[in-house]
This record gives C-alpha cells, structure tokens and sequence, in this order.
DNA sequence: ACAAAAGTGTTCCGCTTACACCCATGT
DNA sequence: ACATGGGTGTAAGCGGAACACTTTTGT
C-alpha cells in the first residue's frame, strides 16, 4: 500500500448489515490494543471508481463479491476525524509516523451501506485490526471519530428505503419464510408488525415466489419457504 | 485562490432550482469562448465544513446567504471529469496551465441542491464566466462534463422528497396562490395534479396560512393569498 | 383433544380520486 | 346574464388495519 496511489483526504467508510438471531448487525472491526472499534474503510485509488473502492473494501473485509452496495452520504465536517485519534491507532501499533502525511489531517468520508447474506460472509481481519465482528445494532462497541453517527445516518436510509428496494433480497438466505422475512422488518423498523397484513401486503408485491413446505418438527402447520423471483 | 489551501481533487457542484414563469429553472454559468454550460460549483478549504463550501459557493453566484440546501449524491466514477475539457477552459482564457495540478487530475464531486426565491437571486458572474443564466430544465444547454446527469438526479431527489420537504417554502415568494403553488409541484413532478385535491391535500398538511383576498382585476373570484406557517 | 403457528376471508376506516355545485368578479 | 376561475361538499374506490376463522402439525 503505497498511499501516494490514493485520493488524499478522502476515504470511504462501509456500514456492513447482517441479519442474525432476530437481530440486525453491523460488521466492525477493533483496533488492536485500543478500546475502539471503527467502521471498515479505506481509500480510493486514484484510477478507481468510487464504486469500485467501496467494493474491494467489502471484499476484502467479507470475501464476497458484487455486494448489494448504496452510497448514502457524505461526511465532511472539518473537524469530524482528528488526527490525534489516527496516531494513537497507529503508534500503539508501532507504526512509523509520518506527521506531515494527509492521514493526519482533515478527512472527506464517503459513506456505503452494504446489504450481506450473514451466512455467507467470512470475516476477516484487517492489518490494523484485532479481529472483526458483528455486533447487534442496539448494542454498539465504543466507536472512533463520528462512525456512530455514520451507522445511524446508514439505518436512518435503510428504513426510507425499506420499502423502496427490495432489503430482504440481500439480507436473508436465497429461502426463507414469511415470519424470517417479518422479523427482519421488524427489525429494521424497530416496531411490531401484524402477521396476518405483513404477508398480504408482501405477497401482493408479486415479488415472491413460494416454494415447498418447511418440516420444522414443531407442534404447528409447517410454514411456506419463499424465494424472490429473479 | 491559492489552490494549495483547498482539498485536492474534490469538488462541490450545485444545482441551483428557482421558479419562474410556470417553468423549473437551474442557475448554469457559461464558459468563456466555448459553446458549455457547467455546474456553479467550488473547492472545499481544508479548513471548511462541506456544508459552509456550499453555502460560499452558492453566495458568490446568487449574492444569498443561508439558503435551502441538500446533499444528495457524490459523483465519483474515475473518468467523470477529463482534464482536456479543464485545460480547454482555462486556455482559451488565457490562463497560465501547470500541467503537475490536480486540477487536471480526476475529480470526486459532492452534488448539492439548492432552492431559492428566483425573484430575490442577483446572478453574479464568475471569473472563468461569460455570463450566468437560468435555464428551462427542459430546455438545458450544452453541459460539461457529467453535468446533465447531476442535474437529472438533483431533479430526481428533489421529486422523491417532494412531500417531506416544504419545497414550496424556498423556491416561492412569502406569499402566493394555490394555483400558483399548484404550478410548481405539477412543474416538478412534470404531471397535471387535480385542482380540488391538490388545495385539500395541502390545506390538510396544516402548514399553510391564509392572509387575504388578491384582486387580480381579472374576471373571476379573487383567489386568497398564503404564506407558509413558521 | 389441544396448543401453537400458518394461512386467509371479511369488515372497517381513512385517504385519495372524481364529480359536482356554489361563489366572486369583470365584461 | 354570462363566462371564468376559486373554493368546497359529497360519493366512489382503494389500500391498510383489525378481527376472526380455518388449517396443519406435534404432544
């Protein structure tokens, strides 16, 4: 890495969302030897789309490729990331400093949300990082310079756009049943929805395509799985 | 403008929207000697809030302070911006060119649109300008860059946050008609709403004050005036 | 038989749409 | 009187919310 290749000034953070267990997470790496955790980032080289950028930052933190991705503002407060912050992350790491680099100055963020298959993701851990894990949306790690900000701003879209642009797509496994899908909703709207009207107004979207019957081995009717149609 | 005091290769553009004569209308700057049209838009001080960029900006082209603006995308595709058409302007100018500069380098763009009161703006011209006009959104000029495509998503956020954004509030005068406020959601969206509607639905929003009768001396029931509740 | 959860028919309500009529004003 | 456009009453239609009933499975 060789950051004369980058934009200076300029990084792109990625809100990482999984569905687990009945909750909503974000994928977040830890500092090595610091008590903070920030969002997966990086920069963007010079002959890179932005797109691009955001999409070698997922592969590398998820190995997956082709990502669900939506870019949904822009960070740029003056004094939003301090340098202070960038050095002790790399100075307890004994990295060398280089105190005139754009690192230490004022940053642009970009900021990406991204929709994973949980089960899908392997997650792995960066250089500056002592290991990268989800963590329940509700329940937050001690996050660096405005990166909580940055989640609720990325939840805040999320939520517009629930209905917009089809969430549970790339957020579930390619079958999943009706109530899976509604907790999901639930989640990410943070309110109790009816079943009876949840699967109504679903299935009048004509975007689900209902498959086979799911044994569970419960002492109830077996539920329907549902894929989306391509 | 030392260009050493401001972030290399970013850039904010703006897309000014006022109203006037039934028509949608964005404020574009012509380039001197060549047939283009480009985007008012600035350099982001090291030192600066993105936001205040803006604002500056958007003072220096229409001579206001504290207008309406919102961020909606970032435009970052690694050939968006050639630096042949940046060398163009500033030779047929008669600039002098440092060929090392970013300026000719690529370009990340932060999209920012404002709404203005077109009756109170005092289009002023800039240095690279010819002169600084408001344009028809049907009826746009030859654009640099990916200047039309900025403008059409401007335009697309603009109509998508049409009922959560007072929009009326800013692009109209203190007070005004229905009818004319009817005009300008019809002109955004680009579809004829129906009269009678349109007054209940946005009488029902409870945001709308009435003030007096307006004696147009036409032949017909004056219409009441409005202005927007504080 | 019963409990639990899935699936669906039906009703009610509120908002949007559409059509209508009345009102104010100038010719 | 009449034409023009503003303001509002009212009814139809549609989608969401709420309730209830049926279905399927394991104990």
């Amino acid at each position: 890495m060789d950051i004369e290749n980058y934009i200076p000034h300029l990084s792109i953070d990625c809100v990482i969302f999984g569905f687990h267990g009945e909750q909503l997470k974000v994928l977040l790496p830890k500092v090595k030897r610091l008590d903070t955790w920030t969002l997966p980032g990086g920069y963007v080289l010079k002959s890179e789309d932005l797109e691009e950028a955001a999409q070698r930052i997922l592969e590398e933190r998820t190995g997956l490729k082709d990502i669900y991705l939506e870019q949904f503002y822009t960070f740029g407060k003056a004094k939003r990331s301090t340098g202070e912050m960038m050095k002790k992350m790399l100075l307890v790491n004994d990295f060398e400093i280089d105190e005139s680099s754009w690192i230490f100055q004022r940053f642009v963020s970009i900021g990406y949300y991204a929709l994973v298959d949980f089960s899908k993701v392997v997650t792995k851990t960066g250089v500056y990082d002592e290991f990268c894990e989800w963590y329940d949306i509700h329940q937050l790690p001690n996050l660096a310079f405005d990166h909580a900000e940055i989640i609720q701003k990325a939840l805040e879209t999320l939520r517009y756009m629930l209905d917009d642009k089809l969430v549970g797509l790339n957020l579930l496994p390619e079958t999943f049943t009706m109530k899976e899908l509604q907790i999901l909703y639930q989640t990410i709207l943070d309110k109790p929805l009816r079943r009876d009207n949840f699967q109504r107004k679903i299935l009048s979207m004509g975007i689900l395509e209902r498959i086979e019957k799911k044994f569970t081995g419960a002492a109830h009717k077996a539920p329907y799985l549902y894929k989306f149609i391509k």
